[in-house]
DNA sequence: CCCATCATTGACTGACTTGTCAATCAGATT
DNA sequence: AATCTGATTGACAAGTCAGTCAATGATGGG
């Protein structure tokens, strides 16, 4: 048949064919991070995965052995970006706490950390965090090292201002509160905006520290 | 072959083998939430489900038609029990606003409500909400209700006790407090106790309300 | 130019899952 | 007892999906 002549098909050289190990593993977790967020953990297929990617699901075997393995390279990444990202802020910060603090929470809103599909990725994997070791194992830890921080800061604060509270009750409450106003841009019927998140955590901060954040 | 003698498989008379068709309905319900619980909205299957209540899954889907429906009449099961068991609890409570509020907050925490198996359930549907319409069509008008009735409760006190606070933004704090420490329950590596988490929402009342919460 | 290496494809398999259905069974009514 | 209604079972069909694998294509080094 002459269908596979050999030379015809001058394509525009799209993306290079083959890539380089690395790149395409990054590849396949950004594009598994979106199909999480689009489809759910429930619906999430290795055909959809590599849809998105653009390849063949044979393809995304290759790379990561199992689909589990995928999941759980995915959600390692997003743990270390996550952890980078709150790290580096607080290390460019001032030394004063009312800095560190302001600078934690900052983080954790930035662009590039809450995209609608990291937000609906974490979204996704908190739902099958109970049923699952997937989270602890890639998390636990992580989550007990930025809690631990968020304490030191409050506690700073607290003997700064000599304010009444239990500085590990503080933290909590930050934590959850940035937490929460998360979960509200996934779930809400009409989710407010990012900034009203933002403004809603320096409240809280307020609340606590109320000498320190007018 | 003898086999299948008709009368002498004289059993115990266990459970009553043919329930009326409320009383199965709600068992199943009863069965979804464990298993929800128990592995997650991915790895949910009928036959688990049938096997958690001991029955056939064929019957499963004699009583609701389809998997997605048993989902949706959980979620509208659990929703319309959590609704109502708050607003049971203010009804009961004084009309003057800290009791109310104080109302509405134990009624989160009630021991009905904060079972594991229920908040692993919930956890399972968030996880689920983003990219589904299920969780918006059974719970968006009810939360809403519930945000409403708390932001009423808080201008109220707002206003008695003069406090320069916008009462959106404390019932939006107070509301993602009782989720986030409902959350850690189910996410934290070492979670605190229930009693620890409805502190830690009284005390994010007291922030709030210094002159009514000491 | 040839070969070795490694990424890539896509057909295929085996296991699992939802949903269907005919047959059975329990309980109530007559 | 006979009959009827409706719950219940379990075998089966159809489809889906993770994982396998042989063949192909690209790339770089000798």
């Amino acid at each position: 048949m002459p269908c596979n002549s050999p030379a015809i098909s001058a394509e525009p050289k799209r993306s290079p064919r083959t890539q380089t190990r690395e790149a395409r593993r990054q590849q396949l977790i950004e594009a598994t991070i979106s199909t999480l967020a689009a489809r759910g953990f429930a619906r999430l297929t290795l055909t959809e995965v590599a849809k998105t990617a653009g390849i063949s699901h044979g393809l995304v075997l290759f790379h990561f052995e199992t689909k589990e393995k995928l999941l759980a390279d995915t959600l390692t990444f997003m743990a270390d970006e996550y952890h980078q990202n709150w790290q580096a802020a607080l290390a460019a910060a001032p030394s004063d706490p009312k800095a560190q603090l302001l600078a934690m929470i900052k983080a954790d809103f930035a662009p590039a950390i809450t995209t609608p599909s990291r937000l609906g990725a974490w979204c996704a994997f908190w739902g099958e965090a109970q049923s699952r070791p997937i989270y602890q194992e890639a998390c636990g830890e992580k989550d007990a090292v930025y809690a631990r921080q968020l304490e030191a800061i409050c506690a700073e604060l607290v003997q700064l201002g000599g304010y009444g509270l239990d500085p590990v009750v503080a933290a909590r409450i930050l934590r959850v509160v940035i937490e929460g106003t998360w979960l509200d841009m996934m779930t809400l019927q009409n989710p407010y905006s990012q900034v009203e998140a933002w403004r809603t955590v320096v409240s809280t901060a307020a609340l606590c520290f109320p000498k320190h954040f007018p």
